[in-house]
Formats: structure tokens, sequence, C-alpha cells
DNA sequence: AACAACTTTGGGAGCGCTCCCAAAACACTA
DNA sequence: TAGTGTTTTGGGAGCGCTCCCAAAGTTGTT
């Protein structure tokens, strides 16, 4: 049986109102007053019931993320997409007071998503939400756009885009930076290996890389992109339909992939980057585990999280009306897969 | 403004107490009222408000999930666990109509994570909370172990383990078993690099290690034991150093080590598993991503989840009374490093 | 037809807060 | 000292539900 306001107001014989003062820390209230309450709040260790203050209030102090089926799945693996997005998103939230409710997309069937979505659009227990890979997710955004909750996405929905808040990166641009460098370096004939189309991301990838290739009057053979998903598995084997088209280097949609593919660069026996010049995309912690380490797009993943809910944040406090896109910046991070470098030794696997 | 109870009940020409009862299933209500009052629900759409559910039955259908600083820093990268096991708990969680709070440890300083302790062991807002890797937040645990707060711990925690409710897995016998098995391959020079020994779960496994080797009659050399954190960095450093013991096989506390090790073995052209065979410890989806593929403990991450939720919602619905100590089973996953499948290539880098 | 026994329904109280308004206390001026 | 304005305080109402109890309705029995 936790105390409770009135409990305190005894114990210090005030009334209910004037504690609650203290503890909203209303101005109105003597110096001699507020000391002597927020001495038995010490005493006792009071906390005032948040459910109650909710009731009331009509604010829970609580934002809702979800995350989509395919966002955790398919990027959980090695990358660690997920964890670092949730990582940006508490530390702003839990720094303003708010606290953070998860839903994960459900693996069962059609059904039991809808009733989630449901769920998600008609709780009345966050004041707002944040969609994780909001393209994955057009459902639930119409929804939400539908019912009018106060939501951010992560990613640009691939709906109603000039109607919602969100947050994400210039991706044609990026990959557009990518191929620019390898061109740069000499490289002629780049391939791709592009993640799932459907995914807005990594169409705009792809857009960026076709865009580069025609500026620069290079020739883009249809047989030279080739598109999965975006795991180390789709870069093996679109590695190795790359290698019979004889690319000199490759622009990848994720590092997840790029990793897959050197390692078929490196079954096959060709040299990177002398052979074939490799770039990935997202510049995960892994990116700099492999020889030779991977030239990438810097992909800030976990700021993505934290501008969102700054966002959301102020949204809900009104100090925004309009949607808003918000296109964080990217930077190429050279290493030594892209042949900008001189490494001392170029590694072959034989 | 959301319809209410009240508003639902005019429409319906019945009482406020019927609505509830229809929302409620309780039996006590005719079949024709219900089906009305049904009716009325489902062409406004109503959903009844949470927060008042919550304040009149002290029950939040909330769960709350801690997650260290250490396992958000050190385990997101490449190894999935921390979205591994949030997955487990979500779903069994969804699944019993509980929704889950997320708690991550922040990476300020100490007086933040004492405020953070303080929100968490005296919040209003959760029925009951999981530790995740309990043995990295022993104050925690102690703190909740005072206040009497329902709860269960992943990972054994570094005290109280007899007081608390916890799931994790046999790593004694876990590491035995990887041992013993490069023993019956005809392994003799042993060598370990184990994670932080801080850990309960690193240090269980080194112990596993050392038990192992003893009852092989096999000498154990203090050089042949060295440890340092669960990341690919300490395989790294920490395999040049066996490898200047002249180890024969090399058992790991973590396939995010073993990796390392493995890639320092690459880098000093020495023959996976011909030379040195390499057994992991977690079954990573990266383990097969790698040439030779990683033979490794599979380590039931979700399920420690799943599990961790099923007994905190057995507590709360006052199904269990003593504190449970679960240990979750493992296997060996044999693959190729460790040398007992004839691989048809061994891999050299030069 | 009258009564008992059971089923169904409605309304009051209360969960623990906040917010409003009026009363009380205080400070100052004429 | 009376009167004004300002600060501080207390208590009522109400947020939207659930739960209890009593009233009303229904059924069956003699």
């Amino acid at each position: 049986m936790p105390l409770n306001l009135e409990d305190i107001a005894r114990l210090a014989g005030v009334s209910r109102s004037t504690v609650s003062r203290v503890v909203n820390q209303h101005p109105n209230v003597s110096a001699r007053t507020r000391e002597k309450v927020s001495q038995v709040i010490r005493d006792q260790n009071f906390h005032p019931n948040p459910v109650a203050q909710m009731l009331v209030t009509q604010r829970t102090q609580l934002i809702g993320i979800f995350v989509s089926q395919t966002a955790t799945t398919f990027f959980n693996d090695q990358s660690a997409y997920f964890p670092t997005v949730i990582q940006g998103i508490a530390d702003i939230a839990n720094n303003q007071n708010y606290g953070t409710l998860l839903w994960l997309g459900s693996n069962d069937n059609e059904s039991s998503q809808g009733s989630l979505y449901r769920r998600i659009t008609h709780n009345r227990l966050t004041d707002g939400v944040i969609v994780v890979s909001a393209s994955n997710s057009r459902q639930l955004v119409s929804r939400l756009v539908e019912m009018s909750v106060s939501f951010v996405a992560i990613e640009k929905p691939r709906d109603f885009a000039d109607r919602v808040t969100y947050v994400t990166i210039d991706n044609v641009g990026a990959a557009h930076m990518a191929v620019q460098h390898l061109i740069g370096l000499g490289r002629r004939k780049i391939g791709t290996i592009a993640g799932p189309l459907e995914n807005t991301d990594a169409a705009e990838r792809l857009a960026g890389y076709h865009r580069a290739m025609h500026e620069a009057g290079l020739p883009v053979h249809p047989d030279w992109v080739v598109s999965g998903d975006f795991t180390a598995e789709n870069g093996y084997t679109g590695m190795q339909a790359l290698l019979k088209q004889g690319v000199e280097a490759v622009v990848t949609g994720s590092d997840q992939i790029a990793l897959g593919a050197l390692r078929a660069l490196q079954a096959a026996g060709v040299g990177v980057p002398d052979d074939v010049a490799l770039v990935g995309f997202d510049d995960l912690p892994a990116a700099t585990n492999v020889t030779p380490q991977l030239t990438t797009v810097h992909h800030p993943i976990r700021e993505k999280g934290a501008y969102a809910t700054r966002l959301l944040l102020d949204l809900l406090e009104e100090n925004i009306h309009e949607p808003q896109q918000i296109f964080l910046p990217t930077h190429l991070v050279i290493r030594q897969s892209c042949g900008a470098l001189n490494v001392p030794t170029s590694v072959k696997v034989q």
C-alpha cells in the first residue's frame, strides 16, 4: 500500500492541494510550507501515482515505438540497426522524462498484425508514436494518418510523405557520392548490388547510382544491377553475378551486402580493391572488422532515432504544427576497400 | 474527445455498469443486451481508457524491461543479443495482452544511473520487471530485491541468486561439452579466450573449460587462458597471444570472440581447423557467414526472453510463489571450424 | 395469484491525482 | 484601525473506469 497525496498531507499537516503544489513545483507555496512538505516526501520516499496523474492530465508522458517485423528480422542480424535506433530514441525520451513503450511487428499471420495495428492506433496510453522503418509499414502509417495520431516516421514512408513528419537521409545523394568517388578513382564499369526495391531507401540508393553514372556519361548495362534483400547472402550471390560481368567496382545497398560481396570476391580469388573496388552503406561496426576494411557511407542511425524523438516531443508540446521532412547528413568513410588509400598489402584468398 | 463508457451507455440505452460488463465479458448480461451494446461498441469503435482501468484495478498490464548499458553497448554490435531477447519478451507479452516498457541503461554518469534505478524501482507503472543481463546489473537487482518488486532476471545475478527467479543456461556444462568435443577429436593443448570475468556467464564458461581439462587429465598452462571483453577485438588479440603458446585448439567465450580469433588465425596463415580448431559460443547468425563456418554452442537467446516473460506473468498471476532458477538447454552445433567434419578444402590466407 | 429464488440492471462510491474557486492569512496604505 | 490588494491554503468536482449493493425484472412452484 504505497502512500498517497492525502497521507503525505496528513503527515505534513497541510492539505492534499498543497502537497500537489509542492510536487508539481507550483510557485504559490510559502517557503516554510514547501520545506516542511518536501521533508515528509523525502522521509517517506513518496512518488505520486503516475496513473492517477495520467488520468487527470490526459497526458501519459509515454511514447510508443513501433518496429516493423521486417526491420527486426532483416536488420537485427549483424547490423545493429534496430538497437541503435532504439538507443537514440530512449536517450532523448528518458532525458525529457518520457517513457517508451515498445511494439514489435508480430511474426504471426496478417490478422494478428491487424490487431496489433488497431492496438497501436487506438491506444490511449501513448502521447505519440515513432514508426521505425516506415517504408516497411505502409498500412500502419496510413492508419495513423487516418486516425490523426501524433507520430514521426523514421525513413520516408511510401505514402502520404508530404503529410507526415519523418527523418531520413538523402539516399540518392549518398549513393551518388559513393559512385562519384569510384569514378574519381578511375573506375568505369561500376555495378551495384541493391537492397529490396520495394524499400524506399534501397530504391533511392539505386537511383543515386544511376544518376551518378548518367552524369559521368558512363553506360550502365542492365546486368550490372542486381537487387535482393539487405543481407550478406544477397551480397554473396549478387557479387557472383556481377563478377561474370567483369565489373571494376561495386557499390552496395548496405554493409551487410558488401560484406557478403567481399566474401564472394575473396572466394573467387579477386583482389579488393585492386581488381574490384567495393563500397558499402551504413558504416556498421562490422565494416572495420574485415580485411580490407570497408569504405562505406556513414549512416547516422542513432541520430535518426534521437532526431525523430525530438521532433515528436516538439509536436506533442505544440512547438511544431506543419509536417517536417528532415534529411540528416551522410558522408563517405574512406577505408581500404575502395582503393583510394595506398594499402600496404592487398590481401588475396587462394 | 474519445467516447467513454457513459456515452456508449447512452447510445445503447443502458447503464454504464452494463457496458462495463459487456466490455469485460462478465457473464451476468442477457444475450439481447449484450448484443445491443456490442453493436454500439463496434459502430463507435470504442476502446475503454486503459489509464482509468489501471487506476481502479491497480494493474497496468505493463511489464518493464531493463537492459543494462553493458548489454546494449557490448552486445549490440554484430551480436544480436539485445534485439533477440527483446523479441522473445515482446512475443509472449503481446500475446498475453501485456505491453512492454523499455528502459535502457543510461550512458551518462553514475548519478543519472541512480535516478534511472530509482525510477525503475519506484515506478508504479509496471506490474513487474525483467532485467536483461542481470549479471551486469548488481545494483538494480539488489534494489529490486530490497523493494520487493516482482521481477525475473535473465542470466544469473551475482548476488541474491537463491532469492531471485532467473533464466539462464548451464554455462559450465556447455563449455565443458565444447572442450570435451575437442578432446574427443584428439586435441590436447587447448586454450581459451574468455569474456570479461566479472560477468557470471564468462566466468562460468571458463570454469567449464577448466573442469573438462581437469577431468581429461590434461594440463592447463596459465598462458593458455586469456580473457577480455566479449568482442572480436579481444578475440583477435587473444588469439595472437595463444598462437605464441602453440595451442592446437581454442574455445571462446562468445562467437564475437571466435570471429576475431579466426581473423587473427587467418592473418597469421594458420589453417582452421587443421592447425588450430576453434569453437565459438552463442550460435549467432554470423557464425555461418565465415569460412570455415564456426562450430559453436547454441545459446537460446530468444527463448531466454520468452521463458523469463512466462515466469514473470506466472509470478504476477500468483501461479508461482517460490523463486525459480531455470537452466535452458544448449547444444553444440558442429560445423567446420572444429575439424569434426571432413571439410573439402581448408582455407588459408597468405 | 402469491411467493421464493434467481437473473439482470442501475447507481453510488472510490481509485489518486489536478485544477478551480473561494476562504483565510498576510502585508501594506491611508 | 479599517480597508485594500496580494499571497497562500483548503476543499469540491471530476478524469473514466470497476466493484458492490440494492432495486427491478424474470422464472418457476405451489
